[in-house]
RNA sequence: GGAGAGGUCGCAUAGUGGCCUAGUGCGGCGGUUUGCUAAACCGCUGUAGGAGAAAUCCUACCGAGGGUUCGAAUCCCUCCCUCUCCGCCA
């Protein structure tokens, strides 16, 4: 969410970032409805003015028949006031419907762009590995290992459900904890949070209302299973001042998450790639207001993010995402993408994303500044480890001829072998 | 799930229909006094919106949302959260 204000104020900038972000967002509209209820607003004001005078001279009045008097005249005016607040507030939602829809305004180093196709490369690392023998794909390598069992998973859950067995299983705990402790390493605080969320920590992080449809519901509880713990981290300090001293909040979450995967129907459905459950370690970042400072953060978790992909030894590039693949919310994000050696090409497996005060205005996350000024914080957010996934391109491309996998050093300790072979 | 007690300014508390423009204490900030520190004393101390050149003024906010009333922190309803006990439970 952007600052009304700022809105009213700069209608020129706005409209640019809706054209960049390739949004629907009807700006006039919102702008036309605002200035009607900020009219509506000053007038129910004066009203009130009026009638909180009457009302004290009731107190004050001397004969029945004054005070009778009065009271009809306060009566009269408390009667126009529900009815034009009534006016007011049906006005009111409307606005606040569309201003839940206005896009963050991209930073001016990130290239304007259709969708995902023309999201910029700006950094490779690792090469794509040869291999003289026959690829296989992560499904063949961990059936064949007996790691993995999508048919029994889907009977309990449907399509995109799957069953993590033996080393798989293993697997999953390693990968976590890797991620887990390397950014604990650095002075981010581990937590386990809720994977169940109200809706206004949805509403919060901008899941809501344009992704609602992505979004598994608990109707008889009113609750949503999230899809990342962003969702959690962002409410769980929501409506709170906090004090400078306590900036940044540099935080590592694992959580259970998931998607419905509405509309992805066709696109990678064999395997682990795109499932509705999956675990993931996400690092979070509140900091203060500060735009560049935000745009430095930004590259930390990104360098956070590439380590890990380093110490698992795999091959990636890093995408600056372009304006028509942004999320609304976001100002500049970064998708790392790790090379899948059977698909023979890189796929999405972390998300970077800086998003300025956008959220922090929609939970109303605020701190005291240095001089005692109150002001909306930064957030940000990337991904550590995201698994099953992530076990696409790392079994992938550590594959070996007799079709058993090469651990990577760095996780050895964690998954307590060094080659996974077929179980015992 | 059942029974009960609560939620008031950063913290602690007072406030049971109009003198609440929410009192008091603590903390914080500024000042006076002072070798230094402390103490004492004095003043200031929320958020949002609006009017104004400014001083200042107006409106809303006492967990959230409705309702009663000329008037609600206070009365009524619904919900949320916290605590105590019972039940169930990994």
């Amino acid at each position: 969410m952007l600052d009304l204000k700022f809105i009213r104020e700069n209608p020129d900038i706005v409209r640019e970032a809706v054209r960049k972000k390739r949004s629907t967002l009807p700006l006039d509209e919102l702008l036309e409805l605002d200035r009607i209820v900020m009219r509506e607003r000053q007038e129910i004001q004066d009203l009130r003015e009026q009638q909180n005078r009457i009302s004290k001279q009731v107190r004050d009045a001397d004969t029945p028949e004054v005070k009778q008097a009065l009271i009809a005249e306060a009566r009269a005016l408390g009667d126009e006031i529900s009815r034009r607040e009534n006016v007011l507030k049906a006005e009111d939602e409307q606005l606040q419907a569309l201003l839940l829809r206005v896009p963050n305004i991209p930073d001016e180093s990130v290239p304007e762009g259709n969708g995902e196709e023309e999201n910029v490369a700006v950094k490779h690392w690792g090469d794509p590995p040869r291999f003289d023998f026959e690829v296989q794909d992560h499904v063949a390598l961990m059936e064949r290992l007996d790691m993995l069992d999508l048919a029994r998973g889907a009977r309990v859950a449907g399509s995109r459900s799957y069953i993590l067995k033996n080393a798989g299983a293993l697997l999953e705990f390693a990968l976590m904890r890797f991620a887990l402790d390397r950014i604990t390493k650095k002075g981010f605080t581990p937590l386990i949070v809720p994977a169940l969320a109200r809706e206004a920590a949805l509403v919060g992080t901008g899941q809501f209302p344009s992704g609602r449809d992505q979004i598994y519901e608990i109707p008889k509880d009113d609750l949503f299973l999230v899809g990342t713990a962003e969702v959690s981290m962002t409410g769980m300090y929501a409506g709170e001042i906090l004090p400078h001293s306590d900036l940044p909040i540099k935080m590592v979450a694992m959580s259970p998450c998931f998607r419905r995967e509405a509309g992805s129907f066709g696109r990678d459905v064999r395997g682990v790639m795109r499932v509705h459950q999956f675990t993931k370690v996400e690092q979070y970042i509140i900091a203060e207001n500060d735009p560049a400072g935000s745009l430095d953060w930004l590259e930390v978790l990104l360098g956070n993010a590439e380590e890990i992909c380093q110490a698992l030894e795999l091959p990636y590039r890093v995408m600056l995402v372009c304006t028509g693949d942004m999320g609304d919310g976001k100002v500049k994000s970064y998708d790392i993408e790790c090379w899948v050696p059977s698909e023979g090409r890189y796929r999405e497996t972390h998300s970077d994303s800086a998003l300025y005060d956008w959220q922090a205005r929609r939970v109303n996350l605020r701190y005291r500044d240095e001089s005692g000024k109150v002001r909306y914080v930064h957030t940000l957010n990337n991904t550590a480890l995201a698994s099953p996934r992530i076990m696409v391109p790392l079994l992938e491309n550590h594959q070996q001829a007799d079709g058993s996998i090469r651990v990577p050093e760095a996780l050895q300790p964690y998954l307590g072998m060094d080659i996974i072979g077929p179980p015992k």
